[in-house]
DNA sequence: TAACTATGTCACTTATTTGAGACATATTAC
DNA sequence: GTAATATGTCTCAAATAAGTGACATAGTTA
């Protein structure tokens, strides 16, 4: 992928998460080329939020299977997995908000998101921990997947509108997240 | 207000909430008015919007601040306020989504989200938490603030999208919530 | 019944956004 | 230096949405 593709992607992720109309003029002055530009890259709007979508989930997916893989103890896979989504910043916010709202375009099948079976291998450490009693297992699977992605909100937004400190932020989601489904480490 | 005007802002929260660039067509469909009625309500799209914004608003606060007076132990004070704010539903998720994001007319001033002082009371009783060393005292209070907040809108998006059951979500929210910021009860 | 009110229907204008063609310009490679 | 490639500018047509005027209709009230 080119530069300017990429370029283009990265300013239409930034402007479809504050405004999912925004004008693709909007798009491409924020990536400095011109419409015109933008549009020999990406045939129509659907084609560049699909370009989006399919980038952002692949760097997501990437990024968690590695803090999947950094550590062998469940816990601190799933701490470096929370820790990795924040890191990814607007690009985790873009693919969250186009899986749990369907104002862009439909979303086919939430199978996606489970590509590499990042969730999947998430859910099944969340579980085990539960039938182990080291968490709170009056809790429900779903309950948890979706807290754990709130709180990796709550810290992306954060940071951004100045609230917290970077450093504190991840280490505020952690906690917090701990602390939400019982986990004493 | 009108029944219709109601139906009509109830109807735009809705849309607006999925999809803030919904078209007013939509938005007239769902009211079960013409589009020409609700033009005849409502200036222009700006005028609904800021409706829907004072609407809920004052709907929020209101459920807040009865939630505040009906106890006097403080803890129980803010569990009510996060079940009342849960019960708005979308009304809730509206309003916040209106004060975290600028996509929809920018927001003049945060003022208006703490009228009645709803947040500042808030705000004083986790702080006081605090200082008793009750809750967690190293997070920091806007952290706790968009913990709360982002733990209702969790528990709202549970019910809707159908993954927990409504009485369990509420209940998982308290949890979570106490535990998040390391309440012992 | 007659007048009034609320709402619907249809038609129209305007503004905005989108997508693309034609051509100029600039940058790069050979 | 020339050809190839990428990008910009300018222009235009089509699509969509917003807002409004004119008039019809249904329901309500006096």
């Amino acid at each position: 992928m080119t530069d300017v593709k990429l370029k283009i992607i990265a300013a239409a992720v930034k402007c479809f998460r504050l405004n999912d109309s925004a004008t693709l003029e909007k798009v491409a002055q924020d990536a400095e080329v011109s419409r015109r530009t933008l549009h020999r890259y990406f045939k129509d709007r659907q084609d560049l939020l699909d370009s989006c979508k399919n980038e952002m989930l692949d760097r997501c997916n990437k990024a968690m299977n590695e803090a999947y893989a950094s550590d062998n103890e469940p816990i601190k896979k799933v701490r470096n997995m929370l820790f990795a989504a924040i890191e990814q910043g607007a690009n985790y916010s873009f693919v969250k908000r186009i899986y749990e709202r369907s104002s862009f375009s439909e979303v086919d099948s939430k199978k996606e998101f489970e590509s590499d079976n990042v969730k999947s291998k998430w859910l099944k450490i969340i579980q085990d921990l539960q039938k182990q009693k080291r968490i709170n297992d009056e809790l429900t699977l779903p309950w948890i997947f979706n807290l754990f992605g709130s709180i990796i909100e709550t810290s992306i937004y954060a940071v951004e509108s100045g609230d917290v400190a970077r450093n504190d932020s991840k280490k505020f989601a952690w906690t917090s997240f701990k602390g939400a489904i019982g986990l004493n480490e």
